[in-house]
DNA sequence: GATCCGACAGCTG
DNA sequence: CAGCTGTCGGATC
């Protein structure tokens, strides 16, 4: 269930009649418990409490019928019983039917309120369905609820007017909702007197909405016309504003509403809509017209924090160190206005308007507090008495189109929330009605529309500030039309282009619409496009032609207020044209000033590290490991090993050690089937053999991938079986932790067969080992390879055959695999611990950070005759010994 | 033939 | 649920 759903369901048990012995399981049903569940309670089973008439689920609430009036001392036992401190429940819950007293135990808030009440206050008792508690529906819950309502009456509508889902109809229907949801906003902040619209829809639209769809029609066009050009409209539309704007002027129709969709309608009329909040509104309000977001529920939308790390540094502090400097001078402080008045802020991605509802309020809040300081320093009433910001500076592209209105919409409630707070300073506010222009949401692709139409490019006195969160899309989840997309932008400029994020797509857009002009960029992407092959692909393809790094987020997770949260990391990455101005670099929430960013959002070098098939210094070849392509089937766990081996001892020659990351780092044990081809008949001979050997050729026989199919012939092969030791192999697990202060390494014999989760040295000699466990590999793989989210990627072609190394002498290798050795040595000496447990930061033996230390200084003082200070310095010499050998192989 | 990546995925506490 | 940490195999070079 999701909020929107626990929230109806809620709201439905404060409607209805309260029986103190029915409460718990309805309440138990709202809050997503199975049917099962609810009936094993029902029959005591389950049933934990130990208060009379209580019921108790575990980690979920604790419920007591409390005598009336008692409600706060039934809530006292609730915290004082065993049960409580035994089952965790994480909701308290005590009632008599007129009020509740409930409390979130986690963070000992607690809540008071009417019984009917109770659905106003659903994001209370979320986390008693197991859900975090929503800061933003606690704070807001309108929107939800607003969102639910709308959700039904779309699904009504859409049920009673099958035509209407169509891709031809889908706009009118979305413009449908956006002009209902206004006319129901503006009838309850005033722009409309009180309840005009529902009044005078409801009294004319029959009992059960019969006549709905002829009274909304007259409505909308009478909207649409002034009061003295209503001829052929019913009298009783004489009433309502003109409102113009361009929300009533094009195509008016509307469905045929059948009595569920008109008791939707009338419920979300009844809604509070003065409360809702446009930044967060306006994300959620998406799911309506979209069943499959209703479960994630605004998951993609930026908060404003993260909205603020784009546009701050953009703009606004610029903007706000220049109101500092003038705030004892009218002048300055008209000047700043001035060129508020030629900002334009442009969502290529805008969605339903996040970066541009939180830049127009920001800017409108920064002129209100101008004018008011000029009228301060003036001492009179002469100040411009009215915005100069229009909301035509803001532009926005957005490919769906229920957002695309929805943007209009929540830039249209902004910009009267705004002129509602001038009014208030100032008193006096403007006119609203007839609506004046509208923000410019252009419902396109943005990667096929040309930039400079939507936004014409700026003018004198103008600046052009791109903002937004464009989608991220990795070459796995791409559709076809997106891919084709992709290459109508890049291809022709960048070489490879198919591997790199869809975002990148944006990025290089906005740096073409930015480059030698009035403008600047911002956006949130993945922070792939700024590690490993992605920063060789796309950057040098931005940054030329005077375009730079101006400022940039480096990695953050995402987050917002959205039960589920998007599993990604972001970085955020602003350009502009070269200039003198600092250069801002944030981590986390420190900001430093730095000379130059690079790619890879460092203070360093602009240098982009490009793959090599060897290594560039000459170290051995290290290779990527044995892919089996099976879904499971050439391996086996130690159980099903040993029962293998009991039926059919003669298979024990096909079965060798199988080692991954989770194998190296945690000490797992797995093992693989290893069939060479001139076996292949006699494995298959063996039954168990034979089954799994069939699954894989189905399995790969039905793949996609085009390499995967031909491989369906050789079901007892790896897809690839790439090479395997003679002696021994040092494995580099592909993936590892990011906490660990060493990259894990380990050495095997040649009974191993290492997967594709580690690249392998074969039969290589130990100082490459050394250099693997040095802090100078981990930090030249931490800032050139990829990641995985934040975790560090190992790769051969990137990381290993470019990590610069000196000319070592036969004498320093020696040392070096002597340093190994003791390294290999010391973490035997606390068999049986895993990799994991040994590099665990915080239990790291004392003596394998000793021979670690030793092993580092060893090596450094071979590269600059002492150790480095710390990491910076260490990566300063690898780009430096790297670029002299680029410019080496160059010359050659 | 070889390998980088995942608006993740699977496990654990 | 929320934090932690690396599977698996497609797609691309």
């Amino acid at each position: 269930m999701n909020p929107t759903e626990i929230f109806e369901a809620i709201e439905a048990i404060a409607r209805a009649p309260f029986d103190a012995g029915e409460f718990p399981f309805a309440f138990a049903e709202a809050t997503d418990n199975a049917k099962a569940t609810i009936s094993k309670l029902r029959n005591g089973t389950t049933n934990k409490s130990d208060l009379p008439g209580g019921v108790l689920v575990a980690r979920k609430f604790h419920y007591a019928p409390a005598l009336r009036g008692m409600t706060d001392v039934t809530l006292d036992a609730l915290r004082g019983s065993k049960r409580t401190a035994t089952a965790k429940p994480a909701i308290l819950i005590a009632t008599d039917g007129e009020t509740v007293a409930a409390e979130h135990r986690a963070s000992g808030d607690t809540l008071h309120c009417r019984f009917d009440e109770i659905g106003d206050h659903f994001g209370f008792f979320l986390p008693a369905a197991g859900k975090e508690r929503y800061r933003a529906v606690e704070e807001n819950p309108i929107d939800v609820k607003a969102t639910g309502k709308l959700a039904r009456l779309y699904d009504a509508l859409v049920k009673a007017n099958p035509d209407w889902a169509t891709d031809a109809r889908r706009h009118e229907m979305n413009q449908l909702m956006m002009r209902l949801i206004f006319c129901l906003f503006a009838e309850d902040v005033g722009i409309f007197p009180y309840n005009q619209f529902s009044r005078l829809v409801f009294s004319h639209a029959g009992n059960k909405g019969e006549e709905a769809r002829e009274a909304i029609l007259a409505a909308f066009r009478a909207m649409n016309l002034p009061k003295d050009r209503r001829a052929g409209l019913p009298a009783w539309t004489a009433e309502l504003e003109y409102v113009n704007g361009g929300l009533f002027a094009s195509g008016i129709d509307a469905p045929v509403f059948d009595p569920v969709a008109f008791r939707y309608l009338k419920d979300a009329a009844a809604l509070n809509w003065r409360e809702i909040n446009p930044d967060i509104f306006g994300s959620m309000i998406q799911s309506v017209a979209d069943p499959k977001q209703r479960a994630e529920l605004g998951m993609h939308y930026t908060s404003v924090p993260n909205i603020m790390k784009v546009i701050g540094p953009l703009f606004l502090d610029d903007l706000d160190a220049e109101i500092e400097k003038a705030w004892d001078r009218p002048n300055g402080l008209r000047r700043a206005l001035s060129r508020m008045a030629g900002m334009r802020v442009f969502d290529p991605a805008c969605g339903s308007g996040n970066f541009l509802v939180v830049s127009y309020r920001e800017l409108r809040a920064r002129e209100t507090r101008i004018l008011q300081r000029i009228a301060e320093l003036e001492g009179s009433t002469q100040v411009q008495m009215w915005s100069a910001i229009p909301i035509t500076n803001f532009y926005g592209i957005e490919l769906d189109d229920f957002a695309a209105e929805t943007a209009k919409l929540a830039l249209f409630i902004s910009e009267y929330q705004a002129n509602a707070r001038f009014g208030e300073v100032f008193g006096q506010m403007p006119a609203t009605l007839p609506l004046k222009e509208a923000a410019r949401i252009t419902c396109g692709n943005a990667l096929r529309l040309n930039w400079d139409i939507v936004c014409p490019p700026p003018g004198e006195g103008e600046q052009v500030f791109i903002a937004g969160n464009p989608p991220f899309l990795g070459d796995n989840s791409r559709t076809d039309e997106q891919n084709a997309d992709m290459e109508h932008v890049l291809a022709g400029t960048l070489d490879s282009y198919k591997r790199i994020d869809f975002v990148s797509c944006w990025m290089f857009k906005a740096a073409n619409y930015t480059r030698g002009r009035s403008a600047r960029s911002a956006l949130v992407a993945t922070n792939s496009i700024c590690q490993g092959q992605s920063v060789g692909a796309l950057w040098p393809h931005i940054l030329v032609d005077g375009i730079e790094i101006g400022f940039a987020h480096t990695s953050f997770k995402w987050r917002n207020n959205a039960s589920a949260n998007a599993a990604v990391i972001c970085v955020i990455v602003g350009l502009r044209n070269e200039s003198r101005e600092r250069k801002r670099l944030f981590s986390g929430d420190l900001g430093a000033v730095v000379s130059t960013i690079n790619a890879y959002l460092l203070d360093g070098p602009n240098l982009f590290i490009h793959a090599e098939a060897r290594s560039i210094f000459g170290l051995p070849y290290m290779e990527y490991g044995n892919k089996p392509t099976d879904d499971g089937n050439l391996i086996l766990s130690e159980v099903e090993k040993d029962d293998l081996l009991s039926e059919y001892p003669e298979a024990s020659r096909f079965v060798k050690k199988f080692m991954g990351s989770d194998e190296v780092v945690n000490g797992k044990v797995r093992y693989c089937l290893w069939v060479p081809d001139q076996d292949a008949d006699e494995a298959a001979a063996i039954p168990a053999l034979r089954a799994r050997f069939d699954r894989v050729a189905a399995f790969r026989a039905a793949s996609k991938a085009a390499q995967t199919r031909p491989a369906a012939a050789f079901p007892h092969r790896f897809r690839q079986a790439q090479n395997w030791a003679r002696s021994h192999a040092i494995l580099v697990p592909s993936v590892s932790s990011e906490r660990r202060p060493y990259l894990p390494v380990e050495r095997v014999g040649a009974d191993v067969i290492p997967s594709n989760l580690n690249q392998v040295l074969y039969d290589a000699p130990d100082w490459c080992l050394a250099l693997i466990a040095s802090r100078l590999h981990l930090v030249w793989i931490a800032t050139v390879c990829g990641k995985l989210k934040s975790d560090f990627r190992y790769s051969n072609t990137m990381g290993w055959n470019t990590f610069p190394v000196p000319h070592f002498t036969q004498d320093q290798l020696e040392q070096l695999s002597a340093s190994a050795r003791r390294i290999m040595k010391t973490r035997w000496s606390h068999y049986p611990a895993t990799i994991a447990e040994l590099y665990d930061p915080e239990r790291m033996p004392d003596d394998l950070r000793q021979a670690h230390k030793e092993n580092d200084d060893l090596l450094e003082s071979m590269y600059i005759g002492r150790p480095f200070r710390n990491d910076t310095e260490r990566l300063e010499k690898l780009f430096k010994l790297y670029a002299a050998r680029m410019k080496q192989e160059a010359a050659a």
